[in-house]
DNA sequence: TCTTGTTTTGACTGATCGGTACAAATCCTC
DNA sequence: GAGGATTTGTACCGATCAGTCAAAACAAGA
């Protein structure tokens, strides 16, 4: 009975994602997402209710298809120090490639949380406390097969750690040329030895 | 000849400025600023020009009266552990007694700095810049007085240092509670011994 | 072919955006 | 007080904002 949808919805917030990503959620106009989907206003409001509906959704799929992903691929490599090693080359090669200069989108979103509702508020902290927890289980994997020594603190330096990323992907964005976010690297490693 | 204006000019800069800062650019509107300041349209373009204009001379008043006035005083301690220590005890009770939670206008802009233009960007990178160069020239007088050990490397120290600051800006903006901040402060601490 | 249910389209809303134009109000000097 | 310089308040500009809505387009079942 119904007529078929012209546009996967998922497609299209994965579209929408990089848009969120790259311009933040009050600089995206609805415009800028209609042209970057390529449908128009009705069949917008009719699959996504509204901008913020969309936003959350992207949200959610940043985190799912990048965050996660990465984060899972350097869990299955079972070496501490070099999934640390290799997080900060990840995002760090990310940063150098990426033309747009879209940073990390919980970081960005993190910053104006003062600007944002409370379900964005939650969202945003439960992704990068899951990443503080991803540097806690590698911190105490390592200490545990004495990759790590023991001087290190697990608590701290996950914290510490996690905003050596943060400060990372902002310098990124326009700041720091490569070698001094390799720079920040060294820093990291650094605390882990 | 003239009519007297009934405002001041640099207290308005530092009303829009409080603005600015916790709004960022896009995101304040010039009814904001009007209401902020207490003027109105014709006022404002004849003393600002453009809303533009405003936020490089808000960026400017920020650099003098809050970053450089505290690195100032940091280096007027002449005891670079101190400061080091110091600064960050003063971000961290800064960004707790905040309730606006406003951050650091740089780093703030520092994170959109693709939305910006390039006599802001240029703006912003100076401000971080010298902020590295505080550290840089904290951690040599350390090493020549032997209050930090020779192993720790200036060039690389100073811009990790700068990436735990901003980190730290942005967590504390909704994401890190107190004793977390602190453990980023840790983190910073324990890279200079 | 006609009905039914869904999606698409694009015009429309009222609010707000940054910025301009200009007359009225104000003050200083002569 | 007159004349000139400058600020101030406000009406207005076109553009854009997020969001609404009714009619057109369509597919499948009857």
């Amino acid at each position: 009975m119904p007529w078929e949808k012209s546009f996967d919805t998922n497609d299209a917030i994965k579209k929408a994602t990089n848009v969120f990503w790259a311009k933040g959620y009050e600089t995206t106009s609805l415009a800028d997402l209609l042209k970057a989907i390529g449908i128009n206003k009705g069949s917008f409001y009719n699959a996504f209710g509204s901008k913020k509906s969309l936003f959350i959704q992207s949200l959610d799929c940043y985190d799912r298809e990048h965050r996660r992903k990465i984060l899972d691929h350097l869990e299955s490599l079972e070496d501490p120090v070099l999934a640390i090693n290799t997080l900060f080359d990840t995002f760090i090669s990310e940063s150098i490639s990426d033309c747009e200069r879209k940073g990390c989108m919980f970081v960005n979103t993190a910053l104006d949380l003062p600007n944002h509702d409370k379900d964005i508020e939650i969202a945003v902290k439960k992704g990068l406390k899951d990443t503080e927890l991803f540097f806690k289980k590698q911190l105490t994997i390592g200490r545990d097969n004495g990759s790590i020594p023991a001087h290190v603190d697990v608590k701290t330096t996950a914290k510490g750690l996690l905003a050596l990323i943060v400060g990372l992907r902002v310098l990124a964005r326009g700041v720091f040329d490569k070698a001094s976010l390799y720079a920040i690297k060294a820093q990291a490693v650094n605390s882990i030895k």
